[in-house]
DNA sequence: AACCCTGTCAACCATTTGTTTGACAAAGCT
DNA sequence: AGCTTTGTCAAACAAATGGTTGACAGGGTT
């Protein structure tokens, strides 16, 4: 190995457009963010190595504490990626099986993100968390009953928590999905089928 | 401290009755398995601490070595105990809301290994499973499907996986359940309300 | 050109952690 | 009673791991 930076095994270039610099703080960032995301849904916050991290940016994980201030910095800055864009799921004029059908095309396309979500979920402590029987998402879900989305014998609250279980099932039981259905669970053949059979699913809850 | 053994604060006793022997093998096993069962569910394998596990089973760490092998060993030893008594669960004769309830019941009673059932869910390598489109609980569903318990245009495959689902979501999102329902997830009201809501929903797969 | 701030790395360090070792006493056996 | 096996513990150990330090060069600024 040679001492220069960057992966410029090709010989030096004099920046040719700016996008090939060797020192890219950015870029630094989104590559552990990235890698990161793939470790902690693989072993966990515990589980994971920074080290194994750090190799899968091509970085070295020094930068970790650097640009994050360590494993745990690095742990909360994807976890808040995860909140901030999961905000901007529900709004207005979505209806009940668009939003199921949201969430379940976001873990498709965040598998790893959404496999760490549900390790932060089980880690969590579940005591700190003030009940909001008010919330909006459940207030959502109250005024899609009163439209005959739901059923008048089913209650809002369980049934969101239900859709919630049932839109991750696949990340959270691949080896029983592959098993059951024959299919691999990230093909595009498994996505259709579980499509299909969610949207059944939920309109039955009507 | 004082150099003795078992936990014979009280004094020296004549083993009265032979159950309060001060070194039972058997005992410490089992001490140690179910204090592991707890620590396992909260921190899961690379988060646990092998010395946190001994000292909620009032023994010495050393013993988890001595009986299992290390701390890979005890926690195969309690996944073997899980799956064992899965195997047990669907018979001849047990209704879909029953199975169903089955699981759910155990699961109250089981949170610990539950929550550590669910992450070596996650854990788990899914490619190294093998596709069983005939295992014997699908058929069993298939069977039901004919009895008309589940409509035809449900695939039973995705129904189990949903149901499977369903089933632990009181565990994997015990957070979300408090904030949406306003109550304890450990509650016997929650419970009761869970089970009634389930088998709702159960109903409605016809 | 001289200077300085920033990005990056390799080596080092302190701690944590699972496991091994050695001692020792409780029970069982002869 | 004496011997052996087995259960248990405290202390020592080695490996792993996250974080810190110090060097150094790229780039922009003066």
């Amino acid at each position: 190995m040679n001492p220069t930076y960057g992966a410029g095994v090709v010989g030096p270039r004099r920046s040719p457009a700016g996008d090939e610099r060797q020192r890219d703080a950015e870029r630094s960032r989104t590559a552990l963010v990235d890698a990161a995301e793939v470790e902690f849904g693989d072993k966990g916050l515990a589980g994971a190595r920074v080290e194994a991290i750090a190799a899968r940016a091509g970085v070295n994980k020094q930068l970790i504490s650097y640009y994050f201030g360590g494993k745990q910095g690095l742990y909360d800055a994807i976890l808040e990626r995860w909140y901030a864009r999961e905000r901007s799921f529900d709004g207005p004029g979505v209806t009940l099986p668009d939003l199921v059908l949201r969430y379940l095309e976001d873990g498709r396309s965040n598998v790893s993100m959404t496999r760490m979500f549900l390790r932060e979920s089980l880690d969590g402590d579940p005591s700190q968390v003030a009940a909001a029987p008010d919330a909006e998402d459940l207030q959502g879900l109250r005024r899609r009953q009163l439209a005959g989305e739901i059923g008048p014998d089913l209650d809002p609250a369980f049934v969101l928590l239900f859709l919630q279980a049932l839109v991750v099932a696949r990340v959270l039981y691949p080896a029983e999905a592959k098993r059951l259905t024959g299919l691999e669970p990230d093909s595009q053949e498994f996505h259709d089928r579980l499509r299909e059979q969610l949207a059944r699913v939920v309109e039955r809850l009507a």
